[in-house]
DNA sequence: ACCTGAACACCGTTCAAGT
DNA sequence: ACCTGAACACCGTTCAAGT
């Protein structure tokens, strides 16, 4: 890595992997899925095709390697470069790698997809690591820990994905925005939609309408983190 | 719908939307997302590509076509067509639902990304909407009704997510193998993984491999959805 | 109304050739 | 060792032409 960096500099614009994986998040953030292609990612990194391919096998692997650096970055935020202090119990800790998930998808849309494709080791796997490390600080008895954490990651993934394909279906480029939508004008355009649904196919969505425009999500989301814990510390 | 049907009648092997649909399904389950193709499809319903644009619009369109299919019936299924009686309880009813949604991830391991990539109208909202009419029936305040279904749902999509991409993980034709693996050597493959991994990065998810290797996912995950019904029924 | 199949623009990936 | 860019096989989608 050390090695890496000292290489990189003897020439400004070198290719590296590490460049690549950037420039690729960079496109999916700004484009969306369909607009990685290598082609377009070469002429970012003004260079062609193939060079890519000196550091990178394939797409998945370029995909894979995107989402790892996004989760890490996220969770890695959420424990040390918060301007609040270190969190102080387990419970803290959790709460911040939960934000960092949340926010991690909802700032990067095409994450969703790709953590529910790519199997249990890179991505996924470094947010159950994470949560682990917490769940056995709080004392738990060690033959649940499996459990415990499989069923407050599954939480946690199951929320932030939903979120990130909550915010997407009212998608603001499709309407000639820029730059990011507050929450509460997607919350809104979305309640508007379940509101105009059938009525025989979907009574309960319509009549809950009011409820996810005025929802705080992320309090929301804590509570079932909370929840969980409390289940968790309880049976054990 | 019975006007079509009395239509196809006329030629046995005439194109629909509705036999598209269920190729696709077909050929999704069978050589996984990179097997649908528009040629592939045409090949096995004896037509030309072209034809297939006649019903539906696109391949996004198709792709949520599929997923709707996959997702009606299976929570379809798991309120009429079960050898067991029909629930008695809501409890009983959500539980059907969890598991209908479990086993379909299962069986169809590219619903995941597909889940997780749509907008919450259609597949997601039928989860939704199914849940959110027992919730009614449990007796909630109605005033928590959004929160609980949306922390049930997104709990029950969290797992089944991550259970079809352990599942994937393994992979069992990349190893010569055909049809339906069982669940106990899918769990001990993925368990040898995590023993394996780094001392360094992964203290937590190596020791509790052995618990990933021994538990009972449906029963843990079902235990899961109880400790919400619990919380949600408490909090009200 | 419904189907055919050639054609278009584009994509992931490879590879001989360069530096 | 690393990069270039043409070439290959393939894909989603369109559309004039058929029935």
């Amino acid at each position: 890595m050390a090695k890496a960096a000292r290489k990189a500099e003897r020439r400004e614009d070198a290719l590296s992997r590490e460049r690549i994986v950037e420039a690729a998040i960079t496109l999916l953030d700004e484009e969306g899925e369909t607009g990685l292609t290598f082609r377009a990612l070469a002429t970012r990194l003004s260079t062609g095709p193939g060079a890519i391919y000196w550091h990178i096998d394939n797409k998945s692997e370029l995909l894979l390697a995107a989402s790892n650096a996004v989760v890490s970055r996220a969770i890695g935020e959420a424990a040390t470069a918060s301007p609040s202090p270190p969190p102080t119990s387990p419970r803290d800790a959790i709460h911040k790698i939960a934000v960092g998930v949340f926010e991690a998808l909802d700032d990067h849309p095409w994450l969703g997809a790709q953590l529910s494709r790519a199997p249990w080791e890179t991505a996924t796997l470094q947010i159950f690591e994470r949560l682990g490390q917490q769940i056995q600080a709080l004392g738990v008895s060690s033959r649940a820990h499996f459990t415990a954490v499989s069923t407050l990651s599954s939480y946690i993934l199951g929320v932030s994905i939903q979120n990130g394909a909550l915010r997407r279906a009212f998608n603001p480029a499709d309407h000639g925005f820029e730059g990011p939508v507050d929450r509460a004008a997607v919350l809104a355009s979305q309640a508007a939609r379940w509101s105009a649904l059938d009525v025989q196919e979907y009574p309960f969505t319509r009549t809950v309408a009011p409820q996810l425009r005025d929802h705080d999500d992320l309090a929301e989301f804590l509570a079932g983190v909370d929840l969980i814990l409390t289940g968790i510390t309880a049976g054990s």
